[in-house]
DNA sequence: TCTACTGTACCGACCGGACGGTTTGTTCTT
DNA sequence: AAGAACAAACCGTCCGGTCGGTACAGTAGA
């Protein structure tokens, strides 16, 4: 648990938070343990983090970052053209080939989502501005209304099932959701 | 909020503790608080529930077995045959005609969901029985595979954008995913 | 019918631990 | 020597849970 040294103690702090929320939940985050699991004082995370609001605000800033570079690479691996938007989201929310880095952002994303949302929903708000914009991006998308919001919706669940454990597709079964999705984008074609 | 005295205490408590989640956040539930609310003394809350842990039991059975009569009902109002189970869920998730019920679920199932959740992973198991039973309902839909699991899973993406507030979309939009989904239905006619 | 006893429902003061945050001190680096 | 980057003891609050009671409805025996 506890880092080696390496990278900087704001980096370190912020790393070993997400790990606790995901290993301990919640409520297990507090910050004598994130300054114990990432190897300083509760006064030196203290000295980076003035609050437990501000270290709870710097975790989700850095999510939502890493959500709208992922989301922009998303779309720039697809061509161009009607459903391009759509299309990233479909791979996005049900995993490309050997796409492992869709479960290991979904958990950050769920420990740092479930963390924040706790302390105060308002602490959301940089996520729900990246959403904003991915909604608008899907608004002129090209294909008929309502496709692209379903596809997105839809990789929210699968986002909501594995947050709560409410239930582990295999990849068989995701591979046949996608398929069965994968059929809106033909449509418009 | 002090309710009336009607029902009898544990009902009260139950409804108390649900309301001050949706109102106040899984933070502001405190045994005090519910007690209060509930118009019992802390002492006469702990009498019916022995402690925090079963409280928020109770609250996730009672939220389980509304939830499983919701969606029994939701099956037999469609009619049977090919899909029936997917037809469900669409309306579930995506409301149907004036189907304010919906939304009202979702937020109570919203509130109990985070307050067991935050408490203790493993008080979500009897909802996760019950979406494995209508999981297994699912795959004996009479639809190619993945049909009635992308509809699902959209229904949970709303379910979800609503929990955090991610996005509220319009009745227009729901109304075109809604639509868009219902394309699946008519693939295997 | 009076009494003694039992179980149910409930009250509210109190305790102990945990946790966020403050304060004061201590190293390094430059 | 001065400020940045910590360390560590400490404080006040809050909250879950305990505990000793109270009120009252039955009920069984004398």
């Amino acid at each position: 648990m506890t880092d080696a040294q390496s990278p900087d103690a704001r980096t370190r702090i912020l790393d070993a938070a997400e790990a606790i929320v995901q290993a301990r939940g919640v409520a297990g985050l507090t910050l004598d343990a994130a300054a114990r699991d990432a190897g300083v004082s509760k006064g030196g995370l203290l000295y980076h983090f003035a609050s437990k609001e501000a270290l709870l605000g710097a975790m989700l800033a850095r999510l939502a970052l890493f959500m709208e570079q992922q989301y922009r690479a998303a779309i720039e691996a697809q061509p161009e053209g009607h459903g391009q938007v759509a299309r990233a989201l479909l791979n996005w929310g049900f995993g490309d080939e050997g796409c492992t880095v869709t479960d290991e952002m979904h958990d950050r994303a769920a420990a740092v989502f479930l963390a924040a949302f706790h302390h105060d929903r308002a602490l959301l708000d940089p996520i729900r501005e990246v959403i904003a914009r991915m909604r608008a991006d899907m608004a002129n998308d090209g294909l008929p209304p309502g496709h692209a919001g379903a596809i997105n919706a839809a990789g929210d669940g699968m986002f909501m099932a594995r947050l709560f454990r409410l239930y582990t597709p295999s990849a068989a079964e995701r591979a046949e959701m996608r398929a069965a999705l994968g059929k809106l984008l033909e449509t418009a074609r």
